[in-house]
DNA sequence: TGATTATATTAACGAGCGTTCATTAGGGAA
DNA sequence: TTCCCTAATGAACGCTCGTTAATATAATCA
Protein backbone atom coordinates (compact mmCIF):
# COMPACT_ATOMS: atom_id res chain seq x y z
CA UNK A 1 0.00 0.00 0.00
CA UNK A 2 1.14 3.77 -0.94
CA UNK A 3 1.78 5.87 2.17
CA UNK A 4 -1.06 8.46 2.31
CA UNK A 5 0.25 12.35 2.30
CA UNK A 6 0.38 12.74 5.50
CA UNK A 7 2.07 15.43 5.90
CA UNK A 8 -0.56 17.57 3.92
CA UNK A 9 -3.19 16.08 6.18
CA UNK A 10 -2.00 17.47 8.84
CA UNK A 11 -1.05 20.96 7.65
CA UNK A 12 -5.16 20.55 6.56
CA UNK A 13 -6.22 19.79 10.23
CA UNK A 14 -3.89 22.12 11.99
CA UNK A 15 -5.24 24.86 9.96
CA UNK A 16 -8.90 23.56 11.30
CA UNK A 17 -7.75 23.53 14.95
CA UNK A 18 -5.21 27.01 14.62
CA UNK A 19 -8.29 28.48 12.96
CA UNK A 20 -10.75 27.76 15.69
CA UNK A 21 -9.29 27.51 18.70
CA UNK A 22 -6.01 29.69 18.00
CA UNK A 23 -2.23 28.39 18.03
CA UNK A 24 -2.21 28.15 21.43
CA UNK A 25 -5.42 26.33 22.48
CA UNK A 26 -4.77 23.44 19.76
CA UNK A 27 -2.27 20.80 21.26
CA UNK A 28 -1.07 18.48 18.99
CA UNK A 29 -2.74 15.49 20.00
CA UNK A 30 -5.64 17.02 19.00
CA UNK A 31 -4.25 17.62 15.27
CA UNK A 32 -2.96 13.98 15.60
CA UNK A 33 -5.84 12.22 16.39
CA UNK A 34 -7.97 14.41 13.65
CA UNK A 35 -5.28 13.11 11.11
CA UNK A 36 -5.39 9.27 12.38
CA UNK A 37 -2.07 9.35 14.01
CA UNK A 38 -0.43 9.17 16.93
CA UNK A 39 1.22 12.48 18.03
CA UNK A 40 4.63 11.07 18.24
CA UNK A 41 4.17 10.24 14.77
CA UNK A 42 3.80 14.17 13.93
CA UNK A 43 7.29 14.63 14.12
CA UNK A 44 8.44 12.22 11.19
CA UNK A 45 6.79 15.19 9.27
CA UNK A 46 7.46 18.43 11.49
CA UNK A 47 9.64 19.25 14.34
CA UNK A 48 7.73 21.60 16.07
CA UNK A 49 3.94 23.13 16.54
CA UNK A 50 5.64 26.24 15.19
CA UNK A 51 6.56 24.36 12.13
CA UNK A 52 3.03 23.12 11.58
CA UNK A 53 2.26 26.61 11.96
CA UNK A 54 4.50 28.53 9.54
CA UNK A 55 3.88 25.35 6.87
CA UNK A 56 0.18 27.17 6.99
CA UNK A 57 0.99 30.38 6.54
CA UNK A 58 3.72 29.53 3.54
CA UNK A 59 0.41 28.64 1.83
CA UNK A 60 -1.17 32.19 2.20
CA UNK A 61 1.18 34.46 1.36
CA UNK A 62 0.09 37.59 0.47
CA UNK A 63 0.42 37.56 -3.47
CA UNK A 64 -1.14 36.55 -6.48
CA UNK A 65 -4.77 37.51 -5.67
CA UNK A 66 -4.38 39.04 -9.14
CA UNK A 67 -4.13 35.70 -11.03
CA UNK A 68 -7.19 34.29 -8.86
CA UNK A 69 -9.40 36.97 -9.28
CA UNK A 70 -8.39 38.81 -12.79
CA UNK A 71 -8.37 37.05 -15.88
CA UNK A 72 -9.23 37.97 -20.05
CA UNK A 73 -12.72 37.92 -19.66
CA UNK A 74 -12.98 39.78 -16.97
CA UNK A 75 -10.39 42.45 -18.34
CA UNK A 76 -12.71 42.68 -21.46
CA UNK A 77 -15.55 44.57 -19.35
CA UNK A 78 -13.55 47.43 -18.67
CA UNK A 79 -15.65 49.32 -21.27
CA UNK A 80 -18.65 48.74 -19.15
CA UNK A 81 -16.88 50.11 -15.70
CA UNK A 82 -19.57 49.41 -13.66
CA UNK A 83 -19.64 45.71 -14.69
CA UNK A 84 -16.30 45.38 -14.61
CA UNK A 85 -16.24 46.43 -10.59
CA UNK A 86 -19.30 44.11 -9.76
CA UNK A 87 -18.13 41.06 -11.25
CA UNK A 88 -14.65 42.20 -9.68
CA UNK A 89 -16.09 42.33 -6.82
CA UNK A 90 -18.17 39.54 -7.19
CA UNK A 91 -15.32 37.01 -7.45
CA UNK A 92 -13.32 38.43 -4.90
CA UNK A 93 -16.16 37.44 -1.94
CA UNK A 94 -16.75 34.21 -4.09
CA UNK A 95 -12.72 33.53 -3.39
CA UNK A 96 -12.88 34.72 0.15
CA UNK A 97 -16.08 32.29 0.52
CA UNK A 98 -14.12 29.02 -0.17
CA UNK A 99 -13.49 26.98 3.23
CA UNK A 100 -9.25 27.63 3.22
CA UNK A 101 -10.12 31.92 2.63
CA UNK A 102 -12.01 30.93 5.66
CA UNK A 103 -10.23 29.51 7.82
CA UNK A 104 -7.08 31.97 7.01
CA UNK A 105 -8.97 34.74 7.96
CA UNK A 106 -9.93 33.65 10.86
CA UNK A 107 -6.10 32.63 11.41
CA UNK A 108 -5.29 35.62 10.63
CA UNK A 109 -7.17 37.63 12.48
CA UNK A 110 -6.91 35.54 15.55
CA UNK A 111 -3.23 35.17 15.50
CA UNK A 112 -2.06 39.12 13.96
CA UNK A 113 -1.29 39.88 17.84
CA UNK A 114 -0.16 37.14 19.49
CA UNK A 115 3.81 36.57 19.51
CA UNK A 116 4.25 33.48 17.03
CA UNK A 117 1.69 35.56 14.51
CA UNK A 118 2.67 38.81 15.03
CA UNK A 119 6.24 37.68 12.76
CA UNK A 120 4.43 36.64 10.11
CA UNK A 121 1.07 37.86 9.73
CA UNK A 122 0.18 41.57 8.97
CA UNK A 123 -3.88 42.50 8.14
CA UNK A 124 -2.26 45.58 5.91
CA UNK A 125 0.03 43.54 4.35
CA UNK A 126 -3.22 41.17 2.57
CA UNK A 127 -5.13 44.09 2.36
CA UNK A 128 -2.48 46.50 0.56
CA UNK A 129 -2.79 43.26 -2.11
CA UNK A 130 -5.77 44.31 -3.33
CA UNK A 131 -5.40 47.93 -2.84
CA UNK A 132 -2.51 47.88 -5.29
CA UNK A 133 -4.78 45.79 -7.72
CA UNK A 134 -7.70 48.22 -6.90
CA UNK A 135 -5.45 51.64 -7.38
CA UNK A 136 -4.07 50.22 -10.64
CA UNK A 137 -7.95 49.63 -11.87
CA UNK A 138 -9.12 53.49 -10.56
CA UNK A 139 -5.82 55.29 -12.19
CA UNK A 140 -6.64 53.75 -15.41
CA UNK A 141 -10.39 54.31 -15.39
CA UNK A 142 -9.69 58.05 -14.43
CA UNK A 143 -6.34 58.09 -17.63
CA UNK A 144 -9.28 57.07 -19.67
CA UNK A 145 -11.19 60.07 -18.08
CA UNK A 146 -14.42 57.49 -16.83
CA UNK A 147 -14.04 57.98 -13.40
CA UNK A 148 -13.51 61.32 -11.31
CA UNK A 149 -10.22 62.84 -10.71
CA UNK A 150 -9.68 62.21 -7.57
CA UNK A 151 -6.24 60.31 -5.99
CA UNK A 152 -6.42 56.65 -6.80
CA UNK A 153 -5.30 55.81 -3.41
CA UNK A 154 -8.43 57.10 -1.53
CA UNK A 155 -10.77 55.53 -4.57
CA UNK A 156 -8.85 52.40 -3.70
CA UNK A 157 -9.43 52.79 0.14
CA UNK A 158 -12.90 53.64 -0.20
CA UNK A 159 -13.80 50.60 -2.98
CA UNK A 160 -11.71 48.09 -0.73
CA UNK A 161 -12.67 48.69 3.00
CA UNK A 162 -16.26 47.75 2.97
CA UNK A 163 -15.35 44.73 1.13
CA UNK A 164 -13.08 43.70 3.75
CA UNK A 165 -15.70 44.38 6.39
CA UNK A 166 -17.92 42.28 4.94
CA UNK A 167 -15.45 39.35 4.32
CA UNK A 168 -14.35 40.38 8.56
CA UNK A 169 -18.09 40.03 9.38
CA UNK A 170 -19.94 37.44 7.00
CA UNK A 171 -17.00 35.89 5.96
CA UNK A 172 -14.91 34.16 8.47
CA UNK A 173 -16.99 32.53 10.73
CA UNK A 174 -17.59 28.28 10.32
CA UNK A 175 -21.62 29.21 10.19
CA UNK A 176 -23.75 28.90 7.44
CA UNK A 177 -24.15 32.32 5.86
CA UNK A 178 -26.80 33.65 3.41
CA UNK A 179 -24.51 34.31 0.39
CA UNK A 180 -27.03 35.76 -1.59
CA UNK A 181 -27.60 38.28 1.14
CA UNK A 182 -23.62 38.86 1.33
CA UNK A 183 -23.77 39.56 -2.82
CA UNK A 184 -26.48 41.73 -2.03
CA UNK A 185 -24.89 43.97 0.23
CA UNK A 186 -21.64 43.90 -2.08
CA UNK A 187 -23.65 44.66 -5.01
CA UNK A 188 -25.35 48.06 -3.34
CA UNK A 189 -21.60 49.06 -2.04
CA UNK A 190 -20.32 48.50 -5.71
CA UNK A 191 -23.40 50.63 -6.95
CA UNK A 192 -22.89 53.61 -4.96
CA UNK A 193 -19.03 53.60 -5.05
CA UNK A 194 -19.11 53.93 -8.81
CA UNK A 195 -22.00 56.41 -8.87
CA UNK A 196 -19.87 58.86 -6.61
CA UNK A 197 -16.87 58.69 -8.64
CA UNK A 198 -18.48 58.02 -12.34
CA UNK A 199 -18.07 60.85 -14.86
CA UNK B 1 -3.30 49.88 55.51
CA UNK B 2 -6.36 49.45 53.59
CA UNK B 3 -6.60 46.41 51.02
CA UNK B 4 -5.77 47.45 47.87
CA UNK B 5 -8.22 46.84 44.78
CA UNK B 6 -7.12 43.50 43.87
CA UNK B 7 -10.21 42.45 42.32
CA UNK B 8 -10.04 45.29 39.84
CA UNK B 9 -6.42 44.56 39.64
CA UNK B 10 -6.56 41.34 38.60
CA UNK B 11 -8.93 42.48 35.65
CA UNK B 12 -6.62 44.62 34.56
CA UNK B 13 -4.14 42.60 33.99
CA UNK B 14 -5.92 40.40 32.94
CA UNK B 15 -7.13 42.06 30.20
CA UNK B 16 -3.45 42.74 28.91
CA UNK B 17 -2.24 39.44 28.94
CA UNK B 18 -5.17 38.12 27.12
CA UNK B 19 -5.43 40.99 24.43
CA UNK B 20 -1.57 39.82 23.47
CA UNK B 21 -1.60 36.34 24.21
CA UNK B 22 -5.42 35.19 23.75
CA UNK B 23 -7.31 33.66 26.57
CA UNK B 24 -5.67 30.29 25.89
CA UNK B 25 -2.39 31.37 25.51
CA UNK B 26 -2.76 33.68 28.94
CA UNK B 27 -2.06 31.32 32.12
CA UNK B 28 -3.45 32.65 35.88
CA UNK B 29 -0.20 32.63 36.93
CA UNK B 30 0.88 35.18 34.39
CA UNK B 31 -1.76 36.90 35.33
CA UNK B 32 -1.03 36.66 39.37
CA UNK B 33 2.55 37.27 39.43
CA UNK B 34 1.86 40.80 37.42
CA UNK B 35 -0.70 41.60 40.12
CA UNK B 36 1.40 41.11 42.85
CA UNK B 37 0.08 37.71 44.43
CA UNK B 38 0.44 34.20 43.69
CA UNK B 39 -2.47 32.18 41.59
CA UNK B 40 -4.08 30.51 44.42
CA UNK B 41 -5.13 34.34 45.73
CA UNK B 42 -6.62 34.86 43.03
CA UNK B 43 -9.46 32.36 43.88
CA UNK B 44 -10.78 34.50 46.43
CA UNK B 45 -11.75 37.14 43.85
CA UNK B 46 -12.83 34.81 40.69
CA UNK B 47 -13.70 31.06 41.18
CA UNK B 48 -12.48 30.47 37.71
CA UNK B 49 -10.43 31.51 34.97
CA UNK B 50 -13.60 31.94 32.22
CA UNK B 51 -15.22 34.28 35.34
CA UNK B 52 -11.97 36.69 34.73
CA UNK B 53 -12.77 36.81 30.91
CA UNK B 54 -16.43 37.35 31.67
CA UNK B 55 -15.78 39.93 34.01
CA UNK B 56 -13.45 41.75 31.37
CA UNK B 57 -16.28 41.58 28.80
CA UNK B 58 -18.87 42.88 31.15
CA UNK B 59 -16.94 46.36 31.15
CA UNK B 60 -17.36 46.92 27.53
CA UNK B 61 -20.69 45.93 26.59
CA UNK B 62 -21.88 47.37 23.26
CA UNK B 63 -23.83 50.20 24.13
CA UNK B 64 -23.43 54.20 25.42
CA UNK B 65 -21.10 54.56 22.30
CA UNK B 66 -22.98 57.99 21.90
CA UNK B 67 -22.68 59.05 25.33
CA UNK B 68 -18.66 58.98 24.92
CA UNK B 69 -18.66 60.31 21.75
CA UNK B 70 -21.76 62.73 21.07
CA UNK B 71 -21.95 65.98 23.04
CA UNK B 72 -24.08 69.56 22.79
CA UNK B 73 -21.39 71.59 21.27
CA UNK B 74 -20.96 68.43 18.51
CA UNK B 75 -24.41 68.33 17.88
CA UNK B 76 -24.56 72.63 17.46
CA UNK B 77 -21.98 72.07 14.53
CA UNK B 78 -25.41 70.33 12.57
CA UNK B 79 -25.43 73.25 10.37
CA UNK B 80 -21.75 73.10 9.29
CA UNK B 81 -22.52 69.40 8.65
CA UNK B 82 -18.40 68.31 6.79
CA UNK B 83 -17.49 70.12 10.23
CA UNK B 84 -19.39 67.88 12.10
CA UNK B 85 -18.70 64.54 10.47
CA UNK B 86 -14.82 65.49 10.64
CA UNK B 87 -15.28 66.21 14.12
CA UNK B 88 -16.99 63.09 14.90
CA UNK B 89 -14.88 61.04 13.31
CA UNK B 90 -11.83 62.88 15.29
CA UNK B 91 -13.54 61.76 18.66
CA UNK B 92 -14.04 58.42 17.43
CA UNK B 93 -10.81 57.45 16.89
CA UNK B 94 -9.62 59.36 19.60
CA UNK B 95 -11.86 57.32 21.82
CA UNK B 96 -10.60 54.19 19.81
CA UNK B 97 -6.89 55.19 20.67
CA UNK B 98 -7.46 54.91 24.39
CA UNK B 99 -5.20 52.09 25.60
CA UNK B 100 -8.40 50.22 27.01
CA UNK B 101 -10.25 50.38 23.84
CA UNK B 102 -6.65 49.15 21.68
CA UNK B 103 -6.70 45.93 24.03
CA UNK B 104 -10.28 45.61 23.88
CA UNK B 105 -10.18 45.14 19.80
CA UNK B 106 -7.62 43.10 19.95
CA UNK B 107 -9.60 40.52 22.53
CA UNK B 108 -12.24 41.26 19.97
CA UNK B 109 -10.54 40.21 17.15
CA UNK B 110 -8.81 37.15 18.42
CA UNK B 111 -11.41 35.78 20.62
CA UNK B 112 -14.60 35.98 18.67
CA UNK B 113 -13.99 32.52 17.26
CA UNK B 114 -12.76 30.77 20.48
CA UNK B 115 -15.52 28.47 22.31
CA UNK B 116 -15.27 30.74 25.26
CA UNK B 117 -15.51 34.33 22.79
CA UNK B 118 -18.21 33.62 20.41
CA UNK B 119 -21.14 33.00 23.05
CA UNK B 120 -20.82 37.13 24.34
CA UNK B 121 -17.92 38.58 21.46
CA UNK B 122 -19.52 40.17 18.28
CA UNK B 123 -17.92 42.05 15.79
CA UNK B 124 -21.12 43.19 14.34
CA UNK B 125 -22.11 43.77 17.64
CA UNK B 126 -19.95 46.52 18.07
CA UNK B 127 -19.74 47.79 14.77
CA UNK B 128 -23.32 48.16 14.41
CA UNK B 129 -24.03 50.60 17.83
CA UNK B 130 -21.72 52.71 15.10
CA UNK B 131 -23.82 51.89 12.47
CA UNK B 132 -27.01 52.69 14.32
CA UNK B 133 -25.64 56.27 15.11
CA UNK B 134 -23.97 57.16 11.67
CA UNK B 135 -27.40 56.21 10.32
CA UNK B 136 -29.85 58.61 12.31
CA UNK B 137 -27.44 61.32 11.52
CA UNK B 138 -27.78 60.43 7.81
CA UNK B 139 -31.22 60.15 7.63
CA UNK B 140 -31.44 63.91 9.47
CA UNK B 141 -28.98 65.26 6.83
CA UNK B 142 -31.30 63.64 3.99
CA UNK B 143 -34.26 65.25 5.69
CA UNK B 144 -32.83 68.42 6.18
CA UNK B 145 -32.27 68.48 2.43
CA UNK B 146 -28.50 69.03 2.69
CA UNK B 147 -27.30 65.48 2.17
CA UNK B 148 -28.32 63.65 -1.42
CA UNK B 149 -31.49 61.50 -0.64
CA UNK B 150 -29.47 57.74 -0.39
CA UNK B 151 -30.53 54.55 1.43
CA UNK B 152 -29.30 55.88 4.95
CA UNK B 153 -28.14 52.55 5.78
CA UNK B 154 -25.85 52.39 2.55
CA UNK B 155 -24.39 56.01 3.53
CA UNK B 156 -23.85 54.50 7.12
CA UNK B 157 -22.21 51.38 5.89
CA UNK B 158 -19.57 53.69 3.63
CA UNK B 159 -18.98 55.89 6.90
CA UNK B 160 -18.13 53.09 9.04
CA UNK B 161 -16.26 50.64 7.08
CA UNK B 162 -13.05 52.45 6.22
CA UNK B 163 -12.73 53.99 9.87
CA UNK B 164 -13.25 50.24 11.29
CA UNK B 165 -10.42 49.41 8.94
CA UNK B 166 -8.46 52.21 10.39
CA UNK B 167 -9.22 51.20 13.71
CA UNK B 168 -8.18 47.22 12.89
CA UNK B 169 -4.69 48.20 10.86
CA UNK B 170 -3.63 50.67 13.29
CA UNK B 171 -5.88 51.10 16.60
CA UNK B 172 -4.75 47.59 17.82
CA UNK B 173 -1.77 46.76 18.14
CA UNK B 174 0.58 47.87 21.09
CA UNK B 175 3.15 49.68 19.19
CA UNK B 176 3.59 53.21 19.50
CA UNK B 177 1.79 54.84 16.70
CA UNK B 178 1.87 57.80 14.03
CA UNK B 179 -1.65 59.43 15.27
CA UNK B 180 -1.29 62.24 12.99
CA UNK B 181 -0.79 60.05 10.08
CA UNK B 182 -4.09 58.67 11.23
CA UNK B 183 -5.99 61.19 11.54
CA UNK B 184 -4.90 62.37 8.47
CA UNK B 185 -6.30 59.35 6.06
CA UNK B 186 -9.28 59.37 8.70
CA UNK B 187 -9.71 63.61 7.55
CA UNK B 188 -9.16 62.12 3.43
CA UNK B 189 -11.91 59.50 3.63
CA UNK B 190 -14.57 62.20 5.49
CA UNK B 191 -13.57 64.77 3.10
CA UNK B 192 -14.25 62.28 0.23
CA UNK B 193 -17.48 60.65 2.24
CA UNK B 194 -18.77 64.30 2.66
CA UNK B 195 -18.04 65.05 -1.26
CA UNK B 196 -19.68 62.21 -2.11
CA UNK B 197 -23.27 62.98 -0.84
CA UNK B 198 -23.40 66.63 -0.52
CA UNK B 199 -26.50 68.60 -2.19
C1' DT C 1 -9.95 44.10 73.34
C1' DG C 2 -11.30 39.87 70.91
C1' DA C 3 -13.97 37.77 67.20
C1' DT C 4 -14.79 37.82 62.51
C1' DT C 5 -13.96 38.30 57.82
C1' DA C 6 -11.20 39.05 53.77
C1' DT C 7 -7.02 38.14 51.67
C1' DA C 8 -2.85 36.13 51.29
C1' DT C 9 0.57 31.93 51.30
C1' DT C 10 2.48 27.26 50.47
C1' DA C 11 1.75 22.87 48.76
C1' DA C 12 -0.28 19.74 46.14
C1' DC C 13 -3.71 17.42 42.79
C1' DG C 14 -4.69 15.49 38.26
C1' DA C 15 -4.56 16.55 33.69
C1' DG C 16 -2.70 17.99 29.52
C1' DC C 17 1.04 20.09 27.13
C1' DG C 18 5.19 19.71 23.51
C1' DT C 19 8.65 16.71 22.70
C1' DT C 20 11.92 12.57 22.71
C1' DC C 21 13.16 7.80 22.48
C1' DA C 22 13.36 3.01 21.51
C1' DT C 23 11.13 -0.04 18.80
C1' DT C 24 8.27 -1.98 15.13
C1' DA C 25 6.03 -2.30 10.62
C1' DG C 26 6.00 -1.76 5.69
C1' DG C 27 7.09 -0.13 0.90
C1' DG C 28 10.89 0.67 -2.61
C1' DA C 29 15.45 -0.35 -4.54
C1' DA C 30 19.46 -3.51 -5.00
C1' DT D 1 15.55 -11.88 -0.64
C1' DT D 2 18.03 -8.47 1.69
C1' DC D 3 18.72 -3.81 2.88
C1' DC D 4 17.26 0.74 3.69
C1' DC D 5 14.40 4.38 4.60
C1' DT D 6 10.01 6.24 5.90
C1' DA D 7 6.39 6.32 9.01
C1' DA D 8 4.06 4.48 12.65
C1' DT D 9 3.58 3.04 17.76
C1' DG D 10 3.65 3.16 23.01
C1' DA D 11 5.88 4.92 26.80
C1' DA D 12 7.91 8.31 29.07
C1' DC D 13 10.21 13.04 30.04
C1' DG D 14 9.79 17.54 32.33
C1' DC D 15 6.86 21.18 32.47
C1' DT D 16 2.85 24.08 32.90
C1' DC D 17 -1.92 24.31 33.32
C1' DG D 18 -6.38 25.42 36.25
C1' DT D 19 -7.89 24.49 40.58
C1' DT D 20 -8.29 23.09 45.59
C1' DA D 21 -7.11 22.60 50.52
C1' DA D 22 -5.04 23.82 54.74
C1' DT D 23 -3.22 27.49 56.95
C1' DA D 24 -1.46 32.06 58.14
C1' DT D 25 -1.98 37.09 58.34
C1' DA D 26 -4.04 41.49 58.32
C1' DA D 27 -8.03 44.64 58.24
C1' DT D 28 -12.79 45.39 60.11
C1' DC D 29 -16.24 45.47 63.53
C1' DA D 30 -18.58 44.24 67.96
Amino acid sequence: MKYPNTKKLIVEKALDYFSNNGYAGASIRQIARAVGIRESAIYNHFKSKEEIFLAILSEFKPRSLSEKIMSDDLLDELDNPEKFLQDFAKRLIEYWNTPKERKFIRLLLMEQFTKIGSLELSVSDYINELRGISKLIFSEMIKNNIAKKYDPEILAEQFTAPLFLIRTEHLAKDDKIDFEKVSVMVKKHVNFFWNSIKL
